[in-house]
DNA sequence: GTCTATATCCAGATAGAC
DNA sequence: GTCTATCTGGATATAGAC
């Protein structure tokens, strides 16, 4: 848990800010997640930190801005999860399974962040330039993983993306909570690479059903 | 274009009043179209076709109801557009190709569709047992034709539903009205059969970049 | 920083006249 | 079937006292 924090409080009053600011944060999470995205609502949201709907304006300038910290905040979850599979060179078909394990875990865990993080389905919002940086950023440590699996196309690389969207997407539409199409990750991997002829199996595995 | 009525009007009032649900439907697409799904509202939509909202409860019962019947126009429509593939046999890999391309095309045609149909995005609509009947007859029409072409275990049409999700979603997501992820729809046949070794090229085609 | 009060606007749904 | 009028409740955001 990193995060949530543009720098590191100095004097006191700086870090009970942080801390509400997070709380509100935390709040505004649980409540999306059970109404969906767009049932966000500040009397809502105030009366769950035990605050008005006017005293929000403090921590934060809009309704937007909670949306673009959310958002912030998901991508910096994802970056901190994904950060021990990103180190590990070299990649192995193996080693690619662990991280797709990872990524799909990371997505389904939550529906409503994946929502926000990958999907375009809230009218009208659009990440700040500094929150979207952290999504290229992942998209781009994404391919340099690929890149180091001997694949560097771009088509390869939209092929990859659509592969691993596809399972999250419909593991979320099709059956939120169980694990119908995450455990088809490693298949996918497989089905992947043998389609490109690249990374062969490193250990020796056996795949198809 | 069939679709919207359950039965064939017998008398004028009532061409006249599956005409206007027709035409009230219409102008809710084309609503939502602007502003997503979530933004449908009854008063702009009455004021689209020339009403007060309170009449449009003398088509619908509730806002609820109009999202049903959308979500059962969406269906019909794509069984229409499937209608002339689903009949072709035997199944060759050429011809899954070209119903993928037609299922991809009508998926990106209209984003709010897509996610009406094949997301969960709208909190606290559910889709009536009639329209979700259609649902599941298009999964099965699908299902048929991979039976045919030899494939019949449950995880590999998960596979395959996986597959095709990830087009649409990331196409939708990513590069709405290009078609980035849509012109890789036959290179994700030939990985899917490929993988499986299900379903061998009939005329002869060279496939992989 | 937090509050009350308010501005402005919108939502879905119903009652009842015509 | 359509309307006006209304109910009830919600929204985001701002002004200004404390």
């Amino acid at each position: 848990m990193t995060a949530t924090a543009k720098a590191e409080p100095r004097t006191a009053r700086e870090r009970r800010r942080q801390q509400t600011t997070a709380e509100i944060l935390e709040a505004a999470w649980e409540l999306c997640r059970g109404g969906g995205l767009a049932s966000l609502s500040l009397r809502e949201l105030a009366h769950r930190v035990g605050m008005r709907a006017p005293s929000l304006y403090s921590y934060f300038d809009s309704k937007h801005a909670i949306y673009d910290a959310m958002f912030r905040q998901g991508y910096e979850q994802l970056r901190d999860h994904m950060a021990p599979f990103n180190a590990r060179r070299p990649v192995t078909r193996s080693i690619v399974k662990e991280g797709v394990r990872r990524w799909v875990a990371f997505c389904t865990a939550d529906a409503v962040r994946y929502q926000l993080l990958f999907q375009r389905t809230i009218p009208g919002f659009e990440p700040s330039p500094e929150s979207y940086a952290l999504a290229l950023e992942h998209l781009d440590d994404a391919r340099q993983v690929l890149v180091d699996a001997g694949v560097t196309d771009q088509s390869a690389l939209d092929l990859w993306t659509a592969v691993l969207a596809g399972l999250t997407s419909q593991q979320i539409s099709n059956d939120p909570g169980g694990d119908r199409w995450s455990r088809l990750a490693e298949q996918s991997v497989d089905m992947f690479f043998d389609h490109l002829g690249a990374l062969p199996d490193n250990p020796p595995e056996q795949r198809r059903e």
